[in-house]
DNA sequence: GTCTATAGGTGGATAGAC
DNA sequence: GTCTATCCACCTATAGAC
């Protein structure tokens, strides 16, 4: 039950895994499969809907890097468990990373729906899980969405600034960055103990 | 005393403005400038090279956007200087934001030298602000170079969140969010008033 | 230092046969 | 639904005349 469809996405992302976004041509995906270039054409739109693969699936990756922090015991672990699978994310899966998040909207496309949809989708499960930090006074009280995104900068900034090469090449020095700054901007979001 | 070297290079930059870089083509440049396609390896000696004329003007226009800030009299407000620059930089200058800041380093170039350079210059005096904001009690004692990291990361963040799409396209909602998330995290740097 | 000419490719996409 | 054939556009870069 693996359908040409899915050989022909499956193909478009080894070759842009293999030898990046300057690869993927129609004929190149094609031959791979071992059809015609034209074939795909019954299956993709165009090449837009093709590199759309890319992003889905990259989507999905973060998704299962996501998904096994939602299972920890406490709010605080649950973020923490997101922040860190978020950073494995990037470094495991560097193209994935750069694909759907380093791509300027305008550029190779509008994947508006498909980028949109799980994307705000993953983001609304941080907020909720931000928002269950205050509820139970780990953080003081504010706008969870505030919050999130105050918190999702910061590691979206990091990250990119290492895939671009701010930060030299060495993941191990660049985990121990991430970390501490992470850590100091949750700082700012916690709840003083409350005394008695 | 614009030699054809200067107006090949403002030729690329005003058809990547115009068209963004897929229309940048020797044929189109040599078109736009009046000379025939060859005679640009004259000046530059390949496409790359071409390209990071838009790099490093990219970063000259930043510099303009930073300069003034570093004028002003406290150590504070050349950093919220720098600061606001860099906002007005991106939303102003969205394209060279995003060839010189949204490009994977893979991709285009290894543009390393030219890139780097200036690039580490800026970040340099931007460590330094930081750094006598620590030093005049503006800030909490640390790690300039943690502290500044921390700040440019949110800035960054913040700005290709919104430059892919993630904020809507409203800049005047975008400049509140920015202002008071920067807020934010410069509250946790600063140094509670003294008593006494 | 600039030209013409050209080598030697790349690519997306469609028409029409089967 | 897949094929062959093809259109038509584009490109970087070099050789060699001037």
């Amino acid at each position: 039950m693996s359908t040409l469809r899915e050989k022909i996405s499956a193909a478009t992302q080894e070759l842009y895994l293999e030898k990046g976004i300057e690869s993927v041509s129609m004929r190149k995906v094609a031959e791979r499969v071992g059809v015609s270039a034209p074939a795909i054409y019954r299956h993709f739109k165009n090449k837009n809907e093709l590199l759309s693969e890319i992003v889905v699936q990259g989507l999905k990756i973060l998704e299962g890097y996501l998904r096994p922090a939602m299972e920890a015991g406490s709010s605080f672990e649950r973020l923490r468990g997101m922040i860190d699978g978020y950073l494995d994310f990037a470094l495991n899966e560097p193209q994935y990373f750069d694909f759907a998040f380093l791509t300027p909207s305008h550029d190779i496309n509008r994947l508006a729906d498909e980028l949109a949809k799980p994307h705000a989708a993953t983001f609304r499960i941080a907020i909720d899980v931000v928002a269950d930090c205050m509820k139970d006074g780990t953080f003081i009280d504010g706008d969870p969405l505030e919050a999130g995104i105050l918190l999702w900068a910061e590691a979206h900034g990091l990250v990119i600034l290492f895939r671009t090469g701010r930060f030299g090449d060495d993941p191990q020095m660049f985990r121990q960055v991430y970390g501490r700054l992470i850590d100091r901007v949750i700082e700012g979001l916690r709840a003083v103990p409350q005394p008695g």
